[in-house]
DNA sequence: GGCCCTTAGTATCTTTTGGAAACTATAGAG
DNA sequence: CTCTATAGTTTCCAAAAGATACTAAGGGCC
């Protein structure tokens, strides 16, 4: 579970992922989404997420850059996890709110 | 999501709720389960999971101090969402290690 | 009485991480 | 020339986490 966590265990990993879960999305689309997250952490969460396989960057040689995220195969695996997390939230917040 | 991060985004929390699945644990058993975590973060974090209502604390009124934590019914709906991680993590170990 | 043991924390200080905001590179549009 | 758009980087400061020492309180021991 420890290694689970090393890998989504980011502040804002798991938001990215779920984003990415059913679209591939630019850069820019992605901060948009994410209001909250900083250029930065953006940037540095996306970069540990690609370096253990859980998305991919696709770079585009163009001005202004354009660059793709999308999520892999192994993250795919993460997706029914992703929704029941989403849904148990959904849940909780119809309880207490 | 974001509020689901907000109640099990915390560094350690994920952690801890998986340690109290299955099992009603006192503060130093949790300790020693996660031995990386300092006494100050798992007072904490167990502070706030409490505040969410995700685990119980019961304070026995002994010396040396016996103080036991649990989960609650929300977190006993997220037992099945852990599980799944955990296998996700091992699946993913076993593929690339 | 004085001393040590146990456990679940606090307190304090240092290190690491995160956030806000400004800056960069580059091609094309006007 | 200047402006725009995009995906970053840089810098500087605040917040969070870590290491370590300390506390309270009763019981056992000598």
């Amino acid at each position: 579970m420890t290694s689970v966590m090393n890998v989504i265990g980011g502040k804002w990993k798991v938001i990215i992922l779920f984003h990415l879960r059913d679209n591939t999305l630019r850069f820019g689309e992605l901060k948009k989404r994410i209001p909250k997250i900083t250029q930065k952490m953006l940037t540095q969460q996306l970069r540990e997420l690609e370096a253990d396989g859980l998305v991919s960057r696709e770079v585009y040689a163009e001005v202004p850059p354009k660059v793709e995220y999308s999520s892999t195969g192994l993250s795919d695996e993460l997706r029914p996890i992703l929704d029941m997390l989403c849904e148990w939230g959904q849940r909780q917040r119809r309880q207490k709110p």
